[in-house]
RNA sequence: GCCCGGGUGGCGGAAUUGGCAGACGCACGGGACUUAAAAUCCCGGGGCCGCAAGGCCGUGCGGGUUCGAUUCCCGCCCCGGGCACCA
């Protein structure tokens, strides 16, 4: 018979779907919720998604089969920038674009076959989900957690739109367009995450084995708590007060100079009238004007004036000068910094350019330290010396006493600080849930009474990426009446950040069609907190913080019943809502850009076509265009994937074979391998592979390649022994249908028993995997193994004929989770009534697993020199014994003395001998 | 600079509690089938020496603990990622 998995694939997607195997609804039974990260309908599915769906569809079919309720949903994250662009670019509007690349990537999805309930669908962009983004927000207003602030933010001028902290990266760039950031002050919607700081950060420990550590510690750093004192320093002459935070309360008596940040709006305060003012204001209007990003990077030498005037010391009573410099930054903090130059390095350098005095007070223990030989700081604790009445003590004790000692002077006080910053959900784009609030001259913000919810996006926005949001310039939907007094007032014009949207929906899956709350309470409480999320690594603090944050506000709002009992009820207690998570590795692909392989043949820009062409294919041809001519007729440079240069009319022409076939050589010796991403041009479709090599072998291959958490390096001969490995098994089994079908019984040979073993480990160990490990590419090598055992086996009796049905049978099941699709017809084939998608996961025969004799390797000096075969049962004494008889092992230990004999049951001998 | 993760054949990777290093797959080599090729099937393989039996070496490098170390400890090198003038 021969394996089309196309044909396979269509039938059983077809049957799964008529019976509804994959529809969940609560029952008595324990649940397994199951999630994969949504995607964003860009329009085509990728292998990063084909790899972590693949993943997600193994567990929940697996557990589905050991008998779990399990709840296994898929939406579209479908707010977003690029559906803008995309209407900006071509006109088309973003509804009709994201709607149709959702209807795409749904059909590309349901030919992998991936078993989805799809009655519970979401899309984010749908007004029934996203009235309830607009519903809890205003809960959110109502508490304070929402609240308005004009602010500085970072303003992308390309995506004219405010952008979180989180989306700028580490060059000042925005995370989508990759644009430098500019700040702007802005009226804007802020969440006050930061009143969760403490839990967010504390319940981290309740994940810690759980979660991969790396995330847990990112999430910390980003959190970023650090515990220490805010300190006062009067100025005396003018009247006020600098307010400081130090972690290192314990060096207050090292303090030289107070520094401000040249927009702390004391800084212009106190210069004004001192003689140093005009330095002081052109150096406040330099900084406005340098880039915030080399401001907070240290890429800048420190630079800074003084002030003109002068601190007191809170204890010492001493006149210090103050300063404001580029290091010190107005959002951490206070926004001001007490100088200690012996014992902090930033302070130290800066004392150092502008002959500051540098006062040791801390020593490390047992030595001496002189400021005045000192070539760095010494920030490491110590005892204090030069510290008035806590001279002598330890750091940890001084940091509390001196602490005390400002609290009781009114001076100072302990304090937490964290970098975690409040976060700005305003976005100046129509692509985005409204935000429902009206702005009354008279009565100020006025919520959208919830009644009038949702607030729905106009149809008739004018889209041209130019200028503030797009909203506000639709007068029917900004002009309304204030829904307190009546009078003339406009709508808020904004749109929601989408992490928004993404942040609470994996609640909503559990009600999706609930129009009185975000989720019914008694249905989040049944299948509520996530048993396992299945993501990438890019998430791990932006997407994942904000989804613990919101449930735990959710929490607080009392949206949620609590469940009677359950292994997950500290979870739900604390509002985490994902208890496992795994971070699934990238997809790589090998590739060549158009400089690697010009080096690579010896070429240059300036060479000619017919060179390129002779060292390609050796032919002699007369070409005389330049490479670097070619490659500015069509766009092409030398960062690009060399696919594009060979692929030109010019040079095709003249090769054999595919462009790819002709590269591949070169890229396995000159080539790097990187993401697949578009700008490569290193991108496999997985629906080629699906439409070539089918869904399931496509499966097989990205869980074989590596463990799920590993990054893997994309090959087409991978795929083809996938492809090769479920054919052979069609092949075995529809070779094989009569013994297979037949009842068996009777005695087993000893290769039976062994088949039988061989059977029920394979059995325990992908068990084992599926359940704990997570570890896919060594069950799929078990099961691999398991095959090539089954192959070479010849039957004896009748009794080894069951044991070969058996094994076929077990081997159909395990390879369900991987290859469903195959493994469902050979289940049929092999004449079964039922869906193996309902046949429970079988049981472990413990004593098909029992061995009459155990082979034991026996080492001498700790080399192995044999390896015995012993009864089960046998004592230390009889090992040794056969050890010793072992002709091997007495060429080894000849002429020797035994010194030891040491014997782990069923596992090693190791003879020591002199 | 700080904090994570990693380094094993030609390649992806395996070794679950300190116990036979290299499972499984890919690529490769040899053979069978074929007029031939592809496909398929069988066999082979870490390196060095050897006709073979066998021996020696081998998990980034150097040391240590142990009967025994890819695994544990100390010191270093390299690669990947995160954070970073954070007071």
């Amino acid at each position: 018979m021969k394996f089309s998995p196309k044909e396979i694939e269509e039938k059983w997607q077809k049957r799964w779907e008529e019976e509804k195997v994959f529809e969940s609804k609560p029952d008595g039974r324990k649940k397994y919720y199951v999630l994969e990260m949504f995607p964003y309908p860009s329009g085509k599915i990728h292998m990063g998604h084909v790899r972590n769906y693949s993943i997600g569809d193994v567990i929940a079919r697996f557990k589905r089969m050991a008998g779990y309720n399990v709840l296994h949903p898929m939406g579209w994250d479908a707010f977003g920038l690029p559906a803008e662009n995309a209407a900006i670019k071509s006109g088309v509007h973003p509804r009709e674009w994201t709607l149709s690349n959702i209807a795409n990537m749904k059909e590309e999805l349901k030919k992998l076959g991936f078993s989805y309930d799809w009655n519970r669908e979401i899309a984010t962009c749908q007004p029934d989900y996203y009235r309830w983004n607009q519903w809890i927000f205003l809960k959110m207003l109502e508490k304070g957690i929402a609240y308005r602030s004009k602010a500085p933010v970072n303003w992308c001028p390309s995506c004219q739109t405010v952008l979180a902290n989180e989306q700028v990266d580490d060059e000042g760039r925005c995370w989508r367009c990759g644009t430098i950031v500019e700040t702007r002050e802005i009226d804007s919607w802020f969440l006050k995450i930061t009143d969760y700081a403490e839990e967010l950060l504390k319940d981290l420990e309740l994940l810690k084995g759980h979660w991969p550590e790396p995330v847990i510690t990112m999430q910390k750093n980003w959190i970023g708590k650090s515990v220490g004192a805010e300190v006062e320093f009067e100025v005396p002459e003018k009247g006020e007060k600098i307010r400081v935070f130090t972690t290192r309360p314990d060096t207050l008596f090292g303090v030289t100079y107070v520094v401000l940040a040249p927009e702390h709006p004391l800084t212009l305060k106190l210069a004004e009238g001192t003689p140093q003012e005009e330095e002081v204001k052109a150096f406040v209007e330099k900084m406005r004007r340098t880039e915030k990003r080399k401001r907070s990077t240290g890429e800048l030498p420190k630079e800074g004036v003084f002030t003109g005037v002068y601190a007191v010391h809170p204890l010492t009573g001493e006149r210090i000068p103050v300063y404001t410099a580029n290091f010190v930054l107005m959002d951490y903090g206070t926004g001001a910094v007490m100088s200690v130059p012996a014992h902090d390095q930033r302070d130290f350098e800066f004392a150092k350019k502008y002959g500051l005095p540098v006062k040791e007070v801390i020593t490390p223990e047992g030595e001496e330290l002189k400021a005045e030989e000192m070539e760095e700081a010494y920030t490491q604790p110590g005892v204090l010396v030069n510290s008035g009445k806590f001279t002598g003590l330890k750091s940890e004790k001084a940091k509390e006493e001196i602490t005390k000692e400002l609290e009781r002077l009114g001076k100072g006080r302990k304090s937490v600080q964290y970098r975690l910053r409040d976060w700005n959900i305003s976005r100046q784009r129509y692509w985005g849930t409204p935000i429902p609030v009206i702005h009354c001259p008279k009565c100020g913000i006025v919520p959208v009474p919830e009644e009038e919810l949702p607030v729905k996006l106009p149809e008739n926005a004018p889209l041209t990426g130019e200028g503030r949001s797009p909203l506000a310039r639709v007068p029917e939907f900004v002009n309304v009446k204030c829904p307190k007094c009546g009078g003339e007032a406009e709508r808020d014009t904004d749109t929601m950040d989408t992490f928004f949207d993404s942040s609470w929906y994996f609640l909503r899956y559990c009600s999706p069609k609930e129009e009185s709350l975000p989720f019914k309470p008694e249905e989040a409480s049944y299948y509520m907190v996530v048993d396992q999320y299945i993501g990438g690594i890019e998430h791990a603090v932006l997407h994942l913080l904000y989804s613990r944050f919101f449930t735990k506000v959710l929490r607080d709002l009392g949206l949620f019943k609590e469940p009677e009992d359950g292994h997950q009820r500290e979870f739900f207690k604390r509002g985490e809502p994902f208890q496992n998570l795994l971070t699934q590795g990238m997809v790589n692909k090998r590739w060549i850009s158009v400089k690697n392989l010009l080096k690579a043949l010896g070429l240059t820009e300036e060479s000619t076509v017919g060179e390129l062409i002779k060292a390609l294919t050796g032919k002699e041809v007369k070409e005389e265009e330049t490479i670097g001519s070619l490659m500015r007729k069509h766009h092409i440079t030398v960062g690009d994937n060399a696919i594009l240069l060979i692929s030109t009319e010019e040079v095709r022409k003249f090769i054999e074979g595919a462009p790819e076939e002709v590269l591949k050589p070169y890229e396995e010796k000159f080539g790097e391998v990187s993401k697949m991403s578009k700008s490569k041009l290193n991108i496999v479709n997985p629906s080629e592979m699906v439409e070539k090599y089918g869904a399931d072998a496509t499966r097989l291959y990205v869980l074989f390649a590596a463990p799920p958490e590993a990054e893997f390096e994309w090959k087409t001969e991978g795929i083809e022994g996938a492809y090769r490995f479920l054919r052979r098994v069609f092949q075995f089994a529809t070779e094989n249908l009569e013994s297979l079908k037949g009842e068996h019984s009777g005695e087993l040979s000893k290769e039976g028993k062994e088949l039988r073993r061989k059977t029920h480990q394979t059995l325990k160990k992908v068990g084992e995997e599926l359940s704990e490990r997570f570890k896919f590419n060594t069950a799929i090598a078990a099961i691999m193994e398991l095959f090539n055992q089954i192959t070479s086996f010849k039957p004896k009796t009748e009794g080894d004929r069951g044991a070969l049905k058996e094994a076929v049978e077990k081997l159909i099941v395990m390879l369900y989770p991987f290859a469903p699709h195959t493994a469902e017809e050979l289940w049929e084939l092999t004449g079964h009534g039922e869906l193996l998608t309902k046949t429970p996961w079988p049981e472990v025969d413990e004593e098909a697993l029992k061995k009459e004799e155990v082979e034991i390797p026996v080492q001498v000096n700790g080399k192995v020199r044999a390896v015995i075969s012993v009864p089960a049962g046998a004592t230390e004494e009889d090992v040794r014994e056969i050890a010793l008889r072992e002709p091997k092992v007495q060429k080894a230990v000849e002429g020797k003395e035994i010194v030891k004999f040491i014997y782990r049951p069923g596992r090693i001998v190791n003879l020591v001998v002199r």
